[in-house]
DNA sequence: CTATCTTTGTGTAAACATTACGCATTTATT
DNA sequence: AATAAATGCGTAATGTTTACACAAAGATAG
């Protein structure tokens, strides 16, 4: 008997700006008027590397590039999630700081829109489990790694860190204890940069040390937040 | 152009012994007198869901059921991990309890073998490297879930759950502030048996409460043991 | 039958980490 | 100048982890 699975990457990519977090979805057209939302993602070359197969595919789709890609799960277990053909899914996982949340035009990148997660329409596909899936692995993977840092600008304010947090694990938290724990782990840094807004006192702006981060980790650091 | 990749499964199946961490392997020909170890697996059936694919190839090649059973990762991203075509591995993690370590005998089960893990051969493809993420996997989930009860026997002593954190995460730990903790959570009961060996008092069989657990998790519960 | 060995079971004090707040500081606004 | 808003720093209370002392229960040897 010959195999004939159809094996696509789909990208279930983060953004984070002003409180909210993003999804990237396109629109798709199915037939002459219909339209769906799904994730980007399709089919992999033959001689494509996965990880690769995603990048290409999110450059093609959304014209974005991630600051972080992992991969998810493969979603392969419902023979009939795609009903024309057999098709398992290699789902991966990327954040994108918060400079990136704007789609550069494109050819086809045009169908590409950030939508908010808490908005998130009926998905092609079993495209929503997909991004249930996603979501708890952010939610998990903040509380252990370092990542919240990669849907931030650069520079950013303590005020911005600890509401992106609270925010994605919908949890409160004290912004003094927050901020005393973050800066005794030692690789989040002061700047000489100061916001002025409208209102309060001036902050300094703040920047991760990825070098100081990779350090403590050959060291036996390990990162953990604790939300009550 | 047509997609042409092979979708196979493959597992990587602990069990645990007296002090000793196993991994079950089969011994497959390659031609006339050629032999390699491997992991048990193989294609996936058209309509075949990956995890039912992955079950039926440990029942035909090893003729083991197992206890826990997870997906682990998809390697896919190095092209030439087969030689002859492009295949992709869905790989499953899984756990059998002591009971299962003798290989039942079976048409092809012959070929199955347990193997200490600080013990393993050079494997097919990109087997051992498999391998390695299976035990990285193994040891993380055992600081954060309850997944050490799925390699013992049904009822156990507090010495045997020690020693085996102690074997697989190749770290010491103090033996009384170890069952505290693991008692505090209040899933790990006491029973009436008692174990009798030639030496030292007498111990009590302890067993976990799946019931009690799966309460706890809902409560808002979260598993975690530090090894220093 | 008592001394010794070995493993199990219980307790407790010290060290460390987390939590809950109080309050001074620095700007913009009235 | 007084007020409001957000930032930055400190400290006491509480909770958790670690280190270790020691009693308990059986096996063995003299």
């Amino acid at each position: 008997m010959i195999q004939n699975i159809r094996v696509a990457v789909d990208a279930i990519v983060f953004g984070y700006q002003n409180g909210k977090l993003y999804v990237l979805l396109i629109q798709q057209k199915f037939g002459t008027n219909e339209t769906y939302w799904a994730l980007p993602g399709g089919l992999v070359g033959n001689d494509e590397p996965l990880k690769e197969a995603v990048q290409r595919e999110l450059k093609e789709e959304t014209n974005v590039e991630v600051n972080y890609l992992e991969q998810l799960y493969t979603f392969g277990d419902d023979v009939y999630r795609d009903t024309r053909n057999r098709v398992i899914s290699v789902a991966y996982f990327a954040l994108v700081d918060s400079s990136k949340l704007s789609i550069k035009a494109n050819t086809d990148a045009e169908h590409a829109q950030w939508i908010e997660v808490n908005q998130i329409p009926n998905l092609a596909f079993d495209h929503n489990k997909i991004v249930q899936k996603a979501i708890e692995r952010l939610k998990a993977k903040l509380t252990y790694q370092p990542i919240g840092f990669d849907l931030l600008p650069k520079y950013f304010l303590f005020s911005e860190l600890e509401t992106l947090y609270c925010t994605i694990l919908e949890k409160e938290i004290d912004r003094r204890n927050f901020r005393k724990k973050i800066l005794s782990f030692g690789f989040v840094e002061e700047t000489e940069k100061i916001s002025v807004h409208n209102t309060g006192r001036p902050a300094k702006f703040f920047q991760f040390n990825t070098q100081k981060y990779n350090q403590l980790l050959q060291e036996g650091f390990h990162f953990e937040i604790k939300f009550a």
